[in-house]
DNA sequence: TCGGTGATGCAAATCGATTTGCATCACGAC
DNA sequence: GTCGTGATGCAAATCGATTTGCATCACCGA
C-alpha cells in the first residue's frame, strides 16, 4: 500500500491538515487536548509517517549531514571515526550521508555538488590520517574538518594531539627507568604527526634532563618490515649506546621491532621496552606480549566534529583547531630496563634495578 | 547569496520554467536547439542545480539508498564492503546513507524508521562477518543482504563462499606435498563461516584421497593468543602425527601460529606451512614471512549488493543467495613439507623432499 | 443588542521541481 | 479563406508537508 499522507490523517480525524500538522509538531497547545488525542489515534491507525522530503523541501532543513572522507575504505581507523560522527548525528536526529571520494579531486567536486544538491544542513571533511589539505570549493561554509587542519584556516577543525601524545609515550618510557630512548621514527615525511610526536619526544626528553641523541632517532619504511629493519640497526649498536626503550612511531612498525627482538632471542619487556602509537585492535592488543601505546581518539573526534558541524557543541572561535587528547594504553611491553654494569664514562649510570615508577629528575 | 531556482533561470533566459526543466532534464526535442543553448548559458550564469528535495518530492525517487549495518565500527572489514557499495551507487548516480546500529535492535527499529521517511530508493542490510540474520521489519521489501543470509528467506543476499574458499587454502598445502594438514579452527560456535570452511577442508582432503584425522580437527580463541595455544597443541605432536601445513580459520588465529613457530625455533615454511583467511592487510601482508591466505571478496560483495539493491545488475531470482569466490593470496608461509625419515607403519610415507606442485594422487 | 476577546481550527500560500495538456504560430493543401 | 499539421513553448496541477492569516464560535460585559 502506498504511505499515507497527512490528508489520510486528517480525514480520518475529522480535521484539517493544519491541525494535524500542528499536533504532530507539538506546537504550542492551539488546539485542545481531546482533539489531540484524537488526531494521534488517527495517525497511529493510518500509520502515518511524514515526509522527511516534503518537509525538507518546506522548511529548507533537511537533517542531514554529509561526511566527505579521502580514503574510508583502506584504513582500518575509519571505522571509529564514523561511530563517533554517526552517534553524535543520531542524538541530534540527522541522517548522515557517506561520500568516500579516494582522494580523487573529480570525485570529490560531484560529491560536494550532490551533497549541496541534497540540501545538507551540514558538512564534514574527513582525513584518513592527521594533515593538512586544501578545502576544496563549495562545501558550507562552516565545514567541520575532521582529522586534518585547513591549509589557510577559515574552518574549524579537530585532529589528535600528537605532539602530546608522544610526550607522554616517553615518559611512560622514562617513568619506568629509561635514559636511552630510541624514536624509531617512519621515513615517509607526509605525515604531519611523524614531525609532532618528534617534538613531544625530545619534550619528553628534555623533561627528564636526558640529552637526546641523534643517533637514536631512526627512520624506516611505514610497515613492519621496516619497523624490524630499523630496529635491527638500534640493536645492532655497541651496548652502551644501544637503546633499552624503543617508541615507535606506529604500531606496526613496534611490532617489526617484536620481530627483531625476538630474532635475537630479546624477551619484552625484560631487555627492551616498547611502545607504540595508534592502538591498532589487531596488532598492538594481539601481540606477545600486549603492546604498550598511544590511541588515537578517533571516536572522540568524530563526535566533537559532528557536534560541532550541527551546533550542538558551541564551539567559540569559527577558526580553531581543536586537538583531541591521545590516551596511553598501558599493556605489557614496558618495563624497567635491564639491570648493567655501569660504565664509568657515562653522564649518568642506572643503578636502581627497579627504579621508582615516578618521573625522575626535573 | 540563496539558491538560485529553477524560476531565476527561466526568468534569465526569458522561458518559461517547463521549457527550463525539459532543457535541463534533455527531454527528447520539443525544444529548439537555439532556445536550449540560451537555457543552458542562462543556467551557468545564475550558477543553477537543481535541488534533489523538490525532484524527489515531484518525482518519488530520491536517488538515496540506505545501508543498514551492525558493526561497521569495529571490524577492519567494514571498509572495502562499504566502498564496493558506494562506488556502484556513484556509478547509478545515488547517495547512500550509512547507518550503523551497533547491533540494537532498538537503534536498528530507529534507523529502518529514518530512512522510510527519506523514502530512499532501496535499502542494504549489511552484516560484519557472514551470518543468518533475522530481518527486521519495516525494511523495503526488495532490500539486499550483505554478508548475510535471510533466517527465513525472502531476500536477495550475497555472501562469501567460505566452503570452497576453505578447500582452496587447503588445495594449496595438498599442492605443495603436504598430507597431515590440521584444521585450526575456532571455538566460537557464532560463524556460519567456521563450519563451510571445515566442510570446504573435508572435501579437499578428500579429494586428495588423504583420510581426515580428527586430531588434526582443533579449536582456540578467535585472536592470535588463541591461535598461539592450539599451535602449540597441535606441535606438542608425536612426530609422525604431527602437521606439516595448518590451515587456520582467520589471519589473527594464524599470527598465533605464527609465535608458537619461532618460539620452538621452527622456520616457516621450511619446517611448517600455514595458510590463513580473511587477508586482513595488517596482518597478513605483515608477517615474516608474508602470510599465504584466502581473501573475502568484501568490494565485490559490497558492489554486487548495491547493484541489484538498485536494479543495475538483474538479478532473476528474487529470493536467492549469491555465493561470493574467496581467492586465494599466494604469499610466502605455504612450502613443501619437511623432508622425514620413512616412518615403516605409515601408511604412506613421503620420500620426496620437494614434492611437485601439481595435485598429488586423485 | 452589540462589540470585544479568547479559544479553536481551517483555507490557502509556499517550498522547487516535473509533467500534462493546451495555446499559438507558420505553413501548405484544398 | 479555412483547415490540418508540425513545431514550439507555456500555464497550471502536482508531490506532501509547514505556516500565516483569517473565520467562526462561545462567552462576557456594557
Amino acid at each position: 500500500m502506498a504511505r499515507a499522507r497527512i490528508s489520510d490523517v486528517a480525514a480520518a480525524a475529522g480535521v484539517s491538515v493544519t491541525t494535524v500538522s500542528l499536533v504532530m509538531n507539538d506546537v504550542e497547545s492551539r488546539i485542545s487536548e481531546e482533539t489531540r488525542q484524537r488526531v494521534r489515534e488517527a495517525a497511529r491507525a493510518v500509520g502515518y509517517a511524514p515526509s522527511s522530503v516534503a518537509r525538507g523541501l518546506r522548511t529548507q532543513r533537511t537533517r542531514t549531514v554529509g561526511l566527505i572522507s579521502d580514503q574510508i575504505a583502506t584504513t582500518p581507523f575509519a571505522g571509529r571515526m564514523l561511530a563517533g560522527a554517526q552517534d553524535a548525528a543520531r542524538d541530534a536526529g540527522h541522517l548522515v550521508y557517506l561520500l568516500d571520494t579516494g582522494g580523487d579531486a573529480a570525485i570529490e567536486r560531484e560529491a560536494i555538488d550532490a551533497l549541496t544538491a541534497q540540501q545538507v544542513d551540514a558538512m564534514i571533511y574527513a582525513c584518513m590520517w592527521h594533515r593538512v589539505v586544501d578545502v576544496p570549493q563549495g562545501v558550507l561554509p562552516k565545514t567541520v574538518l575532521l582529522d586534518c587542519r585547513p591549509v589557510n584556516g577559515g574552518y574549524r577543525s579537530v585532529v589528535p594531539d600528537d605532539r602530546a601524545g608522544g610526550a607522554a609515550a616517553v615518559r611512560e618510557l622514562v617513568a619506568a627507568g629509561h635514559r636511552r630512548i630510541a624514536y624509531l621514527d617512519t621515513d615517509d615525511p607526509g605525515p604531519i604527526a611523524s614531525r609532532l610526536r618528534h617534538e613531544g619526544y625530545l619534550e619528553a626528553l628534555a623533561e627528564a634532563g636526558i640529552p637526546a641523541d641523534p643517533a637514536l632517532h631512526i627512520t624506516g619504511e611505514t610497515s613492519a618490515h621496516g619497523g624490524r629493519a630499523a630496529a635491527e640497526a638500534l640493536l645492532d649498536l655497541p651496548d652502551d649506546e644501544r637503546p633499552t626503550g624503543i617508541f615507535c612511531f606506529n604500531d606496526r612498525m613496534a611490532a617489526g621491532v617484536y620481530i627483531a627482538a625476538h630474532r635475537r632471542g630479546l624477551d619484552i619487556p625484560r631487555d627492551l621496552s616498547v611502545v607504540g602509537y595508534d592502538d591498532q585492535q589487531l596488532i598492538a592488543a594481539e601481540q606477545d606480549p600486549p603492546l604498550t601505546t598511544v590511541a588515537l581518539p578517533h571516536y572522540a573526534m568524530g563526535r566533537w566534529a559532528m557536534e560541532v558541524a550541527l551546533g550542538v557543541r558551541a564551539e567559540g572561535d569559527e577558526d580553531a583547531t581543536h586537538l583531541m587528547e591521545c590516551p596511553v594504553i598501558r599493556r605489557d611491553s614496558v618495563g624497567p630496563p635491564p639491570a648493567q654494569v655501569a660504565k664509568p664514562n657515562r653522564r649518568r649510570a642506572s643503578h636502581t634495578e627497579r627504579p621508582p615508577r615516578a618521573a625522575p629528575d626535573r
